[in-house]
RNA sequence: GCCUGAGUGGUGGAAUUGGUAGACACGUCGGAUUCAAAAUCCGAUUUCGAAAGAAGUGACGGUUCAAGUCCGUCCUCAGGUACCA
């Protein structure tokens, strides 16, 4: 064995083993319990980051682990290889994306193999290939034929300079990234799945996902949004139209004073005819930014349609405004206002001179609406036959009354709304729609799927070459001319289901049904938490549709999830001469003054631009604050990388990235590697002896029986890897300075270190890889088992006892075992500290929780 | 704004079910080794205090024999907010 640890050497050869014995390529094996580990596949953005490191070690550290508890385990790799950047990138280097695309990947996997991750590379899957969307096109034409596929209008941002559609991302304060023109919002027609007819089962079946977190399950409930309330008719007076509002406030009802309908409401439109101001505010209101976040900070404004509307249950009138808050694609486009018990309300009612009318008072005391709404719930009065009731009674009262007369009815309403897939973008799967001549709109036949993407494209940055090139659209269905569908689908559409197409990579239908019943559903999943709500929302419905077209029999995709924290990094941009944001690297940046706090006042990148510093966020591409992992790995190797990732902090929190140092981690390694070195250089051991062991050497196997034990537990049950380590580096340290005298001595050396090389193999691979031959055994560590825990070996036969006055630590006790209470309670009054403090004072109470704690009450 | 988290030494973090706050590391300081340096090894390291001791887990308040942990009201930061992935 040799004496330096040398991490190229040993990785190069390890990974080559690896390779040449196809150790994790895996077929389907009745006889062991699956395990299926996945971890969020990548977007090929160039080169690894951070986030993929932590994300990608953890999975491994997953699978390894369940693989030496004997389990036949499936670990897949591929590419989320659609999406924005590529284009940006293709225009930015003008090539096309698809070149860009797919030498980023080659890179990409390059860097994977090196930080030796246990991946079954025969199932590599890349989504822009016309192998992987081929069957996303064929099952979208499934939905289609279900009736779970739409046409209908929706906005988009759009820049009139440039003439193009742009992502949320790209308008920034309501301006073109590019080019800085104030964004328009387009209405264009575009293909929605309905999500919505599933929306009570995806939230129903939140209650079976008990191995998800708790944060993402209330987190998609929330955005699932189910609410009960009343859907209700107002008809416009002196008109035989009317329209519809939805509210969960039925028991304000009576407080209304004014309706509010969206800008694009068809009454909005008619009343705007005569009237200029309000046709102004209507295209003003049509060209706001409707993210919820820009709606929720934007001023609440109004104008009056001159309408007035028939409250349903009073008849009596009241005004219709057209409110900039109210959008026409969400809900009924119209809602009632009761400023007495709604704050928004309240506060447009005071900014306009509405009435305001307070109809809901809190039990005993009057109702206070001077400063603002009352928004509780409380107990009617001004509301006629309903005064004195409480909202519930109210609701079902109201509910009565509204259906009876036909005017309205109860309903179930969801925040959760119809998914939109279409992008007006090029690199993505074509949506397999067609136009025929006579007007039809139907899906691509089967037999010819797949639409082909073309990839040698030229990118113009305007138009997506798909639909500039008017060739590319033409076909001919039936013998008669059709136009395909020129949009490309939302890349979440391909996420939604490469879990399941990794069962069967290569199989020419969607899935292989038998094979993917025996991996599904996954065992666990990791990535990020900011999937909480889309990606792992469309993951689980996906699943459902697959089930519903008979493709899997299971109801939920993966059984336990970890969500990994972000690695945020500092950011910094600087604004160019045409006004855009240009962000800058990390590593090019000088800080030249700090705050008191420590935080950044003034930085320049390398070419003296003075920076914004924006703080931590989120490692991205489009923030350019990534920190590449490769120079790590090129100067300490890919173990000590992954054992830094691994210990620097529990998976699950935010991870506030620092140039902070790998040295530790490496000696930590180079230790293990001297150690192990020196006790193979001392020859052979005996067998150990149990039985003849002495006090020091039972309590160091005691020592590494726990050890041993809380490493299994931290890895399996609490995934807190970051104190399985920690416990690994404490048993080290002792065991560097136990004695190797005797031939127990250097036996019991034998027995730690081989468990210790099987401790860390999950962690760090390559190391324990070779540490298992190096010390002896034979065959390779990945076909042996995770060491047992010898339970004789943990009894103690004293104990450690704290001794509290009045909650404060006063001394420390050991005593037996077991020790009764009284001899306990003797022996901790005897203690001084303990004498001290409880002198001259009544012992009231002495509580004493077995084996741990003993708190002495006196005063 | 709304939904969800997080906040503990100079730094990353530990404390698993309400029971010793600061494990394990990083950094810093001191020492050994060395001609010297690197590497390595040993020791110290929450704050105040000579010590005894006291204070201390974002802020304020509460429950409890006992609170980082539970409850209430805030503050700050992060993620998501439906076209970044």
């Amino acid at each position: 064995m040799q004496e330096q640890y040398t991490p190229s050497e040993i990785e190069a050869k390890v990974q080559q083993h690896w390779k040449d014995e196809k150790t994790f390529e895996v077929t389907e094996d009745a006889n062991k319990e699956k395990f299926y580990c996945l971890s969020m596949f990548p977007y090929p953005s160039g080169r690894l980051h951070m986030g993929h490191v932590r994300n990608y070690t953890i999975g491994d550290v997953v699978a390894r682990y369940q693989r030496l508890q004997g389990k036949n385990v499936l670990q897949p790799i591929g590419w989320d290889s659609f999406g924005l950047p590529a284009e940006n990138a293709a225009i930015k280097n003008n090539t096309a994306p698809a070149p860009w695309t797919y030498e980023n990947i080659d890179y990409m996997k390059n860097q994977l193999k090196m930080l030796g991750f246990g991946y079954d590379w025969s199932r590599e899957i890349a989504t822009c290939t016309p192998e992987y969307y081929r069957w996303e096109q064929w099952f979208f034409t499934k939905l289609y034929e279900k009736g779970l596929v739409y046409k209908k209008t929706a906005n988009v941002n759009w820049c009139p300079n440039d003439e193009t559609v742009l992502a949320n991302e790209q308008v920034i304060d309501g301006c073109c990234w590019r080019c800085d023109t104030t964004v328009e919002q387009k209405e264009i027609p575009q293909w929605f799945i309905k999500i919505t007819e599933y929306a009570d089962e995806l939230l129903k079946d939140i209650d079976q996902l008990d191995e998800w977190p708790e944060q993402v399950k209330t987190m998609q409930r929330n955005w699932i949004g189910r609410s009960e309330g009343i859907e209700m008719t107002f008809q416009v007076a002196g008109s035989d139209k009317s329209f519809d509002i939805y509210t969960t406030r039925p028991d304000t009802v009576m407080g209304v004073t004014y309706v509010a309908i969206a800008a694009a409401h068809p009454l909005a439109k008619q009343a705007a005819i005569n009237n200029p101001a309000l046709a102004e505010f209507i295209e003003e209101c049509n060209n706001a930014d409707t993210t919820e976040a820009a709606m929720a900070a934007m001023e609440k404004k109004g104008v009056a349609t001159g309408l007035n509307a028939i409250h349903p249950l009073t008849g009596k009138e009241v005004p219709i405004w057209v409110g900039n808050f109210v959008l026409m694609n969400y809900g009924t486009g119209a809602v009632m206002s009761v400023p007495a018990h709604d704050q928004r309300d309240y506060e447009f009612a005071k900014k306009y001179g509405l009435t305001i009318e307070g109809v809901v008072k809190p039990v005993d005391i009057e109702l206070d609406i001077s400063e603002e709404a009352y928004t509780e719930k409380g107990v009617l009065f001004n509301s006629g036959e309903f005064d004195g009731l409480d909202f519930q009674a109210a609701f079902d009262a109201i509910d009565a009354k509204l259906s009876a007369e036909g005017k309205g009815k109860r309903q179930v309403n969801f925040r959760l709304r119809d998914w939109g897939v279409s992008r007006q973008r090029y690199w993505g799967a074509p949506i397999p729609m067609v136009t025929l001549a006579d007007g039809t709109v139907m899906p691509t036949p089967e037999e010819q799927l797949p639409v082909i993407l073309p990839e040698d494209v030229v990118m113009d940055g305007i138009q997506s070459p798909i639909k500039a090139d008017k060739e590319w659209a033409k076909t001919t269905i039936n013998g008669q001319e059709a136009f395909r569908e020129t949009d490309t689908f939302d890349t979440f559409m391909e996420s939604s289901w490469y879990y399941a197409r990794y069962c069967s990579p290569h199989a020419d239908e969607m899935l292989d049904p038998a094979k993917a019943n025996y991996w599904l559903p996954v065992d666990q999943y990791i990535g990020g938490i900011e999937h909480a709500c889309m990606h792992l929302l469309y993951f689980r419905f996906f699943h459902k549709l697959l089930r519903d077209t008979g493709l899997v029999n299971s109801d939920e995709p993966a059984k336990r999830l970890l969500t990994q924290g972000m690695v945020l990094a500092d950011a910094y941009y600087y604004n160019n001469e045409k006004g855009a944001r240009v962000w800058v690297a990390p590593s090019d940046v000088t800080v030249l003054e700090t705050d008191d706090k420590g935080r950044t006042v003034k930085a320049v990148d390398s070419e003296g631009n003075e920076l914004v510093y924006t703080g931590m966020s989120k490692m991205s591409k489009s923030k350019n604050n990534g920190i590449d992992p490769q120079e790590m790995v090129d100067k300490y190797g890919a173990d000590t990388v992954r054992l830094f990732m691994m210990f620097a902090a529990p998976p699950e929190l935010t991870l506030e990235w620092q140039e902070s140092s790998v040295e530790g981690a490496h000696r930590f390694i180079k230790r293990l590697w001297k150690t192990a070195h020196d006790h193979v250089a001392a020859g052979p051991t005996v067998a150990l002896d149990v039985k003849s062991l002495n006090a020091g050497q039972k309590e160091l196997r005691r020592e590494l029986h726990k050890t041993i034990a809380k490493v299994g537990d931290d890895i399996e049950r609490r995934q807190m890897f970051n104190t399985a380590i920690a416990s690994v580096m404490e048993l080290m340290n002792r065991l560097q300075k136990a004695p190797t005298d005797s031939e127990q001595d250097r036996a019991l050396m034998q027995e730690a270190l081989s468990a210790v090389t099987r401790l860390l193999y999950p962690i760090i691979p390559h190391t324990s890889f070779s540490l298992w031959n190096e010390l002896g055994n034979t065959g390779a560590i990945e076909d042996v088992l995770w060491p047992e825990v010898d339970e004789s070996a943990l009894v103690e036969d004293s104990k450690l006892i704290i001794v509290q006055v009045n909650g404060k630590l006063r001394a420390k006790v050991t005593v037996a075992a077991d020790a009764s209470k009284e001899a306990v309670e003797a022996a901790g009054m005897a203690e001084e500290g303990v004498v001290k403090h409880t002198e001259g004072k009544t012992v009231r109470k002495v509580i004493y929780v077995p084996g741990k704690l003993l708190n002495i009450v006196a005063n």
